[in-house]
DNA sequence: AAATGAACCTTACAGTGTAAGTTGTCAAGC
DNA sequence: GCTTGACAACTTACACTGTAAGGTTCATTT
């Protein structure tokens, strides 16, 4: 008898919207770097070259996924004000991130060049444009709110609050000995802050960001 | 005769700075992903064990090469104002990243726990509270302005502005079709402008931060 | 000179991405 | 029903990875 774990499948049910599924799933199980085209395949039950058939290497494979997940954002009610649909998309960003935290590092890191993720960032960028800034400024407001919003997402699923890295180790103890501010910070570290620390700052690039527009009217 | 490409070396030569110092190196030249054990001993003249001797795992060597950054780094002068203080230290990150381009992916990714990182951490934390900022708000704007930067050094080493990723990639005159703003916005994207839209990012940051600090005197 | 122990090398293994070639399967036309 | 063709999936193979285990060489101390 056949003692292999793999789920006999009959031929022919491979589909790109399949291989995706799973490969969020097996990259979440085992993490970016525990991924692998045969871990892949045996999730699905099948080989890996099968997969082959449809993504031409693992790196198409891996911008399908980033593909799929700012595919699925879309831009924030034109008729809400500025302020408020900016924030909305930067929540929804950092909400795709959350929802997927193994993967997300490779999210983060990935050059936005495909058409989807043109799309999103020429939406982003439309945004500033809408809410009267000139290219220039729109361009590099961009930039701006994406730094933070990248870093945050980098932070919130693979940083300081998800423990030790795997080799050096300071316990908890030595830290409040040699870094007692240190540990005292790591109260806010946490994953129960991450919401508010997130706003916090938002919120100050957000006010700045209007102040610069409303110069005249708001003093 | 020996054709090897391996220049002869005498024994009880390795050590682990010189060890660090190759690993740059090839990290530069074949990028982190290129990087292996066999090609880093290839650029010391030695058999890939031999690295075992000083380096545990290439975990261990790769958050070597962190401490290695981060502890080359030194608190601002603390006679400076508080303001200029946090902008050197933003900037130094910051230059340690783009000197070691191909690398700051690890080093923005990379869990601090090391004595090192958190010695650098725990300056950052205390140039803060030298700013009159409490416990609590100086954590939060310690991740908030890390945010920011970690975003930075990851575009300005491996985004946008690096070209194309390596599969899907919309030509400049379907971009300039598709997405007018998007390349419109290009022109402010290229390395030659990071210098300004960093400072841009940064100084608004600070600014609000410096609001919030002497909110009843400077009004 | 002998011994000791660190520093280095050799070999080996399980795992990786993927190129090349082969087989199974199903649908269309007879 | 049978044949044919196309293509999805599998098999095999290769070059490469990190690193465990064990063997060798050399510098230093005695």
């Amino acid at each position: 008898m056949d003692s292999s774990i793999k789920k006999k499948r009959p031929r022919g049910r491979l589909s790109r919207e399949m291989i995706e599924d799973a490969a969020f799933e097996v990259i979440e199980r085992e993490g970016l770097a525990g991924f692998s085209m045969r871990k892949l395949a045996a999730e699905l039950g099948c080989e890996a070259m099968s997969i082959y058939h449809h993504f031409p290497s693992q790196a198409h494979l891996h911008e399908a996924l980033v593909d799929r997940l700012v595919g699925s954002l879309e831009m924030p009610d034109a008729g809400l004000p500025w302020r408020q649909r900016m924030r909305i998309a930067m929540h929804d960003f950092r909400r795709i991130g959350s929802e997927h935290p193994a993967f997300a590092p490779f999210l983060v890191t990935y050059r936005m060049n495909s058409p989807t993720c043109l799309a999103w960032l020429s939406g982003i960028l439309g945004l500033f444009e809408a809410g009267g800034f000139g290219p220039e400024l729109s361009a590099r407001l961009f930039r701006t709110v994406g730094y933070y919003l990248m870093g945050a997402i980098l932070d919130e699923t693979s940083g300081y609050a998800k423990g030790p890295s795997a080799v050096t180790a300071v316990s908890d103890e030595q830290l409040a000995l040699d870094f007692p501010n240190v540990a005292a910070a790591g109260r806010y570290f946490g994953a129960a802050e991450f919401d508010r620390t997130f706003d916090l700052g938002l919120d100050m690039l957000l006010d700045e960001m209007e102040r610069a527009l409303g110069g005249a009217n708001s003093r």
